[in-house]
DNA sequence: CGACTCTCCTGGGTGC
DNA sequence: TGCACCCAGGAGAGTC
């Protein structure tokens, strides 16, 4: 489940590994992987063609490549599965390949792998040096254009659960299940504490709470992945270790010891420490 | 427009 | 061994 953290270091192996290279072709193999892309697999394709990927760069989960010739950048979200690999181009098909490049150097392919397409590419235009697709994404908060006191107030403004406004992309980029039930642990939040009763210190504690959740995850994930594999992989778990609440049902919380419980919520779970962080009282 | 639910998808796990 | 079922969840579409 790519966050942040893994995304970002999907977007450093891009940086060192594609950025500079000119595009030989580009192959759909699955039309789902660009069902956002309008106007199609053919157009997609040849608008691809002879142009040179120029840097990489990323909002919140999303990463986007921008290209040589007009202001456009080829779109990447990674769902839930999505990984972006880079492969020997003579290198066998993987079973859930669904968007390949190849590049005029005969180097490594650029692969799009994603087995419950829920990840999908697009190629478009750039506004202000972001995707228009994602202009009403909020910054992340590792950006510069992150504001910590408009995020506050737009928290306050809501009426609603705070773990919810955490996954609201237009809020705050960039968080997803794990990390906002990692983040409130460390905040010692409850995920249905209502945001208008929050109070500015604590929402600038919980803020900070996300960056160091982040921020270590992104230390770990950084050290971990191979030169020639770009890789985002739910399996390889190679962020778990750090884990305090996620996935964590039944076993002690490293603060006080109690059973961390697990919660429906949104149709997924919620996991938290029921002594560390108090369900809010029920409005009335 | 805000708040919320539904829906898309595949494969691993579980219970009978 | 087979099969029905549940679960993982990001974010756009749709409803009120």
């Amino acid at each position: 489940m790519p966050e942040l953290p893994e995304v970002e270091v999907v977007r450093r192996g891009l940086a060192q590994w594609v950025v500079g290279r000119e595009i030989a072709a580009a192959e759909v193999l699955h039309p789902r992987a660009i069902r956002r892309h309008v106007p199609g697999a053919d157009e997609f394709t040849a608008r691809l063609k002879g142009r040179t990927v120029l840097s990489a760069e990323r909002r919140g989960k999303y990463l986007w490549l921008p290209l040589s010739g007009a202001q456009e950048a080829l779109l990447a979200h990674l769902g839930m599965s999505g990984q972006l690999l880079l492969v020997d181009q003579d290198a066998p098909p993987e079973k859930h390949l669904r968007v390949r490049l190849r590049f005029e150097d005969g180097g490594a392919d650029l692969r799009f792998v994603d087995q419950r397409t829920f990840g999908h590419v697009m190629l478009t235009s750039l506004a202000g040096g972001v995707p228009e697709p994602i202009s009403h994404i909020a910054p992340d908060p590792f950006e510069a254009a992150f504001d910590g006191p408009e995020f506050a107030r737009r928290l306050r403004a809501r009426h609603t659960e705070i773990k919810r406004a955490l996954l609201d992309q237009s809020l705050i980029s960039g968080v997803g299940n794990i990390y906002a039930d990692e983040a409130l642990w460390i905040a010692k939040l409850h995920w249905a504490r209502p945001t208008h009763t929050l109070t500015r210190p604590k929402i600038t504690e919980l803020l900070a709470a996300v960056r160091t959740v982040m921020a270590a995850a992104l230390h770990q994930g950084g050290t971990s992945f191979d030169s020639l594999y770009v890789n985002v992989n739910g399996e390889s778990g190679y962020f778990d270790r750090s884990l305090e609440v996620y996935g964590r049902r039944d076993l002690p919380c490293s603060r006080c010891g109690t059973s961390i419980r697990r919660e429906a919520f949104m149709n997924r779970s919620s996991y938290s420490c029921p002594r560390c962080q108090r369900r809010p009282r029920p409005a009335h």
